[in-house]
DNA sequence: TCCGGCTTCTGACAGATGTCACGGCCAGGA
DNA sequence: TCCTGGCCGTGACATCTGTCAGAAGCCGGA
């Protein structure tokens, strides 16, 4: 009874190693593999895997929203993300989307394997430092607006964009931004950002 | 005639089934595997390897660093640059450095084993579109000065620290960082950076 | 019903930031 | 020799940012 894979990840010469590696597997067959996210659902209804590996950094869609699609489409196949950064944030917001297994790419060399099988098994299977981690930054402490206000800073450099965008007064995305900061124990905007971002805030 | 290889990275699994690929080939035996920077210069004097393979993002000791280490101390291993982004600047940098190979890591498949051959044949292998992009960025028109203290403000917040580190008045670091922003085209510090980062400026 | 929390806005103020004009220094060319 | 251009360094100034206090409307829970 083997067990088939789909893997998904952006850089081919990784996801190309990948499959050479759980290919040497006895129970595992790579019966998919694409490198982008939103290629990830065509391919599983047309190959029918059993596990699916996936990135989270992939062009046309995430990893994380690949796994919430194939979720309900794909009902039948198990999403394991496997990822560079262990990222807390990313951890509950993989498990929100569905996922049953969570391996970061910095684990040993039998970890990928390991939780393959154990996600067959129906167990949930997450590095136990990361879990850890993710208890530890706890849940975000930000108001829905103050989250909005934040992503807005990403990609604006003044005040005044951000409110324009949000059609705020200049003043009230002052006033979140401070409230952001404070909730961060940062000292700025961008520090805030930063150490949202990583906690899986937005 | 086997071509003797040292893998630097840090992402265990990757590393791992990076060895795989590569020892599926006839040609190549991978002699040493290591996940530090620190590392590399010590397992290749040990081992020997006729090409070292090495990721840019490693603890201990960068990859550009490991490989400048590398040519000084063990001249017969060639150095092959394996990283993940893209970085236009990091290529320059790697060249500098004393690299003879620089492969991303969203090449194709068969890319790496290639770059090895042909760098083992006496060629310079550089990814096509990354040498163009990073003929296209240019020379850095920072001045050194500008350089040191955008480097600075990339670990601290405010002015005022940037100042207190490098021993300038504040009114100087304001007035490199402004530098910098107009040469670069942004509208404040964070962007600057941010920018200079991606062009290898820094 | 009242209370508390969130959203939105305003006004005010200290402090940080970005821009500008200026002077000194040094190297290269007239 | 002097002049010019580039880089370094500084202080002054206007603007932007972060913080605080306060106020009105809204919603859900006690």
């Amino acid at each position: 009874m083997t067990i088939r894979l789909l893997l998904a990840d952006d850089q081919e010469l990784i996801r190309h190693a990948l499959g050479v590696l759980l290919g040497l597997e006895p129970d595992f067959e790579v019966v998919a593999s694409v490198g982008r996210g939103d290629e990830v659902t065509s391919a599983a209804l047309e190959h029918r895997p059993d596990v699916a590996l996936l990135d989270i950094d992939m062009p046309g869609l995430d990893g994380l929203a690949a796994a919430a699609v194939l979720g309900a489409q794909v009902p039948g196949c198990r999403v394991v993300i496997l990822t560079t950064f262990g990222r807390t944030g990313y951890l509950r917001r993989a498990m929100e989307a569905g996922a049953v297994g969570f391996v970061v790419k910095d684990a040993p060399a039998d970890a990928l394997a390991d939780a393959i099988r154990r996600v067959m098994a129906g167990e949930r299977v997450v590095d136990p430092a990361l879990a850890a981690a993710t208890l530890a930054a706890g849940e975000s402490p930000l108001t829905a607006r103050e989250r909005d206000v934040l992503i807005a800073a990403r990609s604006s450099a003044t005040v005044a964009e951000i409110a324009a965008r949000l059609y705020l007064a200049e003043g009230t995305v002052r006033n979140y931004l401070s409230g952001a900061t404070t909730k961060t124990g940062t000292r700025n905007r961008m520090e805030a950002l930063r150490v949202a971002d990583e906690r899986g805030w937005l």
